[in-house]
DNA sequence: TATGAATGAGCTTTCATTCAT
DNA sequence: AATGAATGAAAGCTCATTCAT
């Protein structure tokens, strides 16, 4: 017994929970393994948050946090509208790799029926990607690259699309698989990443210069 | 007691079944639940399937073969390459709004880590769309339109992606309310779905037809 | 396993319920005691009884049907004041005897502090003793035998609070061991019983005789 | 951190655990509830006391002991028979109303089936009555009020048996509840508690007096 | 010596699965 | 062959008790 757990131990609680809950969902995953997993006993998960369904949603917020902050963090200032957009391709792709729990969470929460838990986090998450966009159209602005005949709204949500399909691809099993049946068996080797971006770029590029 | 379970109700069983799955997902949905929806005893179902993942994985399959029969219908050989790609759009979304729950497995599968399930699933996913693509593809070539500095292979994977990430919006909840924040609170008339196919086909012809 | 629970398994579980919930109380008692002592499993009390409390409430009812209609049996048309208010001590010190657990289930809800469940029991079991009392005053006026001093209301409290005393030490280790204090360690034996009903008697016959 | 609990600290414990046990029975009150209400750490609880069970026999101890001392006072040598009996009736419906939850811990004893924690406390409470009603009949005979066809052990039991009723009457929400319905809605004006224990005396009187 | 967080056994409840009818 | 009640393993959660501080 110890008098407290500890700092890491708290992080590696929520660490653990969050691949516990990617790997299972919510339903499946058990308090009791989160437990085994961080070496604490049951009981003191329930310290800490009110019940499971409290656990999972602090996994989320974790998790939707430091994705923010990753992402936020390509899209600096200093960088053109391109690299800008460059960064958040290499930033997802590496981040998902590192941490593909916080993906499937993300990608939990999209099963979930309920408007209050999944609305709710729609929001959150979203405010995350306006702020990204907002600074990517500023910046697109400047640069003079704007398609007029275009919804700058709807390729917005295009182009979300395609990296949140990115996520997905390097961080679930099943959307690998699949991107290594469009793309090459070659799809974990680390020049992959960089081909498969440049590819993006030029369909970004195209669908949004336009003609 | 009846006699044995008639053909439709063993299609309304799956059909139920799928909609439990997919409002519930795997874990949470109950076999009794889908049982009373069907009209049915709980024992019957086990003596169709062997246990809840077995029903779980012929609803898999059920899904699978609709999507794609109903995708694949809209490629024909009549059509050009830009009325068979709207075609695909449309379909994706008049039959996601009405069968969301069979996108909704769809997105289950993805939440699978385990090799057996996932990737197996993905072989037999992929394979129809592979043969849309293909079709895509030749009609493509044989109008002239194909862009040479792209890696067709990633580009199709790009494509898919986009259209997957329609279904979604169009079927889950989460999704859906996404895709509200990003093109309007209109996102359920009818006109709006003209609209976004539209936009998205501008998208697609820019991508593709590059510079 | 068996196709149902048998009339006689599931007056069992109510049996045995009641011992529980005697011995114990409402809080220690435990579920799968109680399908233990009655051979069944755990799972098919929930099929019964929606929860713990539910069974509980079902067991408070069958008790105070049981000591309703042996109570009021005992207080006929036919017999005299005398003989009914004997009859109710000598059918109280049998019924107590062979039927413990119902007695201690009843002193169980007078724990309660919840005026939801204790108040409303004392309604239903109150009424019980109304109509007892009813008839046991209406025999009292028609026998001339009122004692015009005293409030009958009150009276009939004591009365009653005698009664429930009676319950008790008949039927509760602790009130068992403190009626052989104060009458004698032949608390066992048979004709004990008829003796503490002769002095019951008496006292009643001052009380109410007045001077 | 303290140097060690205060007497006053002390005695606040066992104060509120005498509350606690009374409001919720042993099995539901929790330890750390008890804690808390005193303003003290869980684990001092355990300096004093071996378990939760043997908090509660000292709670015990100590209520029985204020109601023997509270009770024995109000039949001192100076009153005569009916100012000691009808001191003893105002004793405890004041005590009653004051403490409740003294009286609930009593009545909690005599839930146990056990016969060394029942029964012993059986001993220790009755030991108090006996000195109350040695000094009773005492009175009584030095006043030549005695019925002498009467079993006077048997008579002190009945005795017994409405007071004790009387002290569930004005402590248990439950028997509370009974007596309104007997006694009328004013239960809890002081008039009403008056005019109880005029009745009660004449109840007794008679009963004893006897013709 | 007091603290109060951690432990983990144990309880209620659910539900996939079985099998007597 | 279908039924649906019974089974019982397993989950979430609580709380008496311990013990590092």
């Amino acid at each position: 017994m110890q008098k407290k757990l500890t700092e890491e131990q708290q992080k590696a609680l929520l660490e653990n929970a969050i691949s516990e809950f990617g790997e299972r969902g919510l339903a499946a995953a058990t308090v009791s393994s989160i437990a085994e997993r961080s070496g604490i006993s049951v009981g003191v998960i329930y310290k800490y948050y009110e019940n499971k369904e409290a656990l999972f949603e602090a996994c989320l917020d974790a998790s939707v946090s430091l994705l923010g902050d990753v992402l936020r963090s390509s899209v600096t200032k200093e960088n053109s509208l391109e690299e800008s957009v460059r960064g958040l391709i290499r930033a997802s792709q590496n981040l998902a790799r590192e941490h593909p729990s916080y993906f499937r969470m993300y990608h939990a929460i999209t099963m979930r029926p309920d408007a209050k838990g999944a609305s709710g986090y729609a929001e959150r998450i979203e405010r995350i990607s306006a702020e990204i966009y907002t600074e990517l159209i500023s910046k697109a602005e400047s640069e003079g690259i704007v398609r007029k005949d275009a919804s700058s709204s709807m390729f917005a949500f295009f182009f979300d699309n395609l990296l949140m399909m990115l996520h997905f691809s390097y961080s679930c099993d099943y959307y690998r698989h699949r991107m290594e049946i469009y793309c090459g068996e070659s799809a974990d080797e680390d020049s992959f990443d960089e081909r498969l971006a440049d590819e993006m770029m030029k369909f970004l590029k195209g669908a949004f210069g336009g003609k």
